[in-house]
DNA sequence: CCCGTGACTTCCG
DNA sequence: ACGGAAGCCACGG
């Protein structure tokens, strides 16, 4: 049987399918959402692990300060930005700008 | 089993 | 207010 530890991973990745279009979350709060809100170094960990899968909308998640920390483990140098500019998202400087209200929290929604 | 790494977050100076 | 350092958990070698 597979680890709550491996659970986590799975965790993060629906969540992560959850985010609706033209909205962001941070890595903490799905983080807080799963239980371990010092395990925000996971979450990235587990987006990287979503990289392979294309279901996983990993440029809607960003970090604490809304700034596009991954987006250069995207291909390219923009594609992050572009995608999240193609769902309505303002991105400026790989910062999301209104971050505060387009902000979503699955702890909070869910 | 131990060590290193990482798409984070928070505290201290 | 800004910058640097530590803490944290999980995975891979």
């Amino acid at each position: 049987m597979e680890s709550k530890s491996q659970d986590f991973f799975q965790k993060v990745f629906t969540v992560a399918r959850q985010i609706p279009i033209g909205r962001v979350t941070s890595y903490g709060a799905i983080a807080v959402y799963l239980g371990s809100a010092k395990s925000a170094r996971i979450v990235g960990y587990a987006m990287n692990a979503s990289h392979g899968d294309l279901t996983i909308p990993a440029h809607r998640v960003v970090n604490r300060k809304g700034l596009l920390s991954g987006k250069h483990h995207f291909e390219g140098s923009n594609l992050m930005q572009q995608l999240l500019e193609s769902e309505g998202i303002v991105v400026k400087d790989n910062q999301v700008q209104d971050f505060d209200k387009i902000f979503w929290d699955p702890c909070k929604v869910l």
